[in-house]
DNA sequence: CTGCACCTTGGAGCGCGCTCGAACGCAAGC
DNA sequence: GCTTGCGTTCGAGCGCGCTCCAAGGTGCAG
């Protein structure tokens, strides 16, 4: 027998923030600006219930976040998200320009930290053959 | 013959500028904050001339900072450079530690981005099949 | 000699992404 | 019922890394 509890579905902010890593500031913070697919449902006494579905895009927020994007691109892709459908070729568009730009950091980054290496092994043999 | 002519292996600001990518406003931000080995010689007039010591110095400051470094951490890394010999083990100890960082963030993007392409395969799909 | 571009300094300003404070409300345990 | 703690809103503040402005000096072309 399912129990039909909505309360077993559904996390305060507190909890939401522990999730997903971020403080319960920025869950906030991050809704006020637009970044989720709309206002939080709340329960009676006006406080914020986290469903899964809430949790699962902000999983997705925090993806794109780590990979770079920026919040007001976060919240275009939001925002062509809450239209519904008709617009997964311009969304395509940003997930796309996003994932070269961060494959170029990767490579450039891994570059760079070859350079670096490359550093700490003079050093090493410095450090090791001191006189 | 070698000619030996200062002014040859010497840059301008705006030239240094274009050769390191910095805009002549960081080149002397970074000079203010002591993230160079010390300032930057200069000419009669009292205008800046970069050496070819600067610039490597500065495409090292560049290959930090692009892979992440805070200025902060990049200027106590100058300060001990600019101490001279002796602290080689402590230099490297920053070196390691952001190496590492470095190659956790690498490794995180990698796996975020690999969600992120999961995602554009299902809208890919999604747009392949328009009805 | 006169422009005009480029340099100098000190300090203010800004965009980003949070982060925190104030003042208050609701709720569950003792 | 009272305390303790978590929640709410609005708005201000902050750390980072530049970025720019004002006011003035320098240097070279015409």
């Amino acid at each position: 027998m399912t129990t039909i509890d909505a309360s077993a579905e559904t996390l305060s902010i507190a909890e939401a923030a522990e999730r997903t890593g971020l403080t319960t500031h920025t869950l906030r913070y991050y809704e006020r600006d637009g970044l989720l697919l709309g206002p939080v449902s709340r329960t009676a006494a006006g406080r914020r219930a986290y469903g899964p579905a809430d949790l699962q895009w902000i999983e997705m927020i925090n993806r794109l976040r780590a990979t770079g994007m920026p919040i007001r691109e976060v919240r275009a892709y939001a925002d062509l998200c809450r239209m519904g459908d008709g617009n997964e070729a311009e969304r395509l568009g940003i997930l796309h320009a996003h994932r070269d730009r961060v494959l170029a950091q990767l490579s450039e980054v891994t570059e760079h930290l070859g350079a670096i290496n490359r550093k700490i092994g003079i050093y090493e043999d410095r450090v090791g053959t001191p006189s």
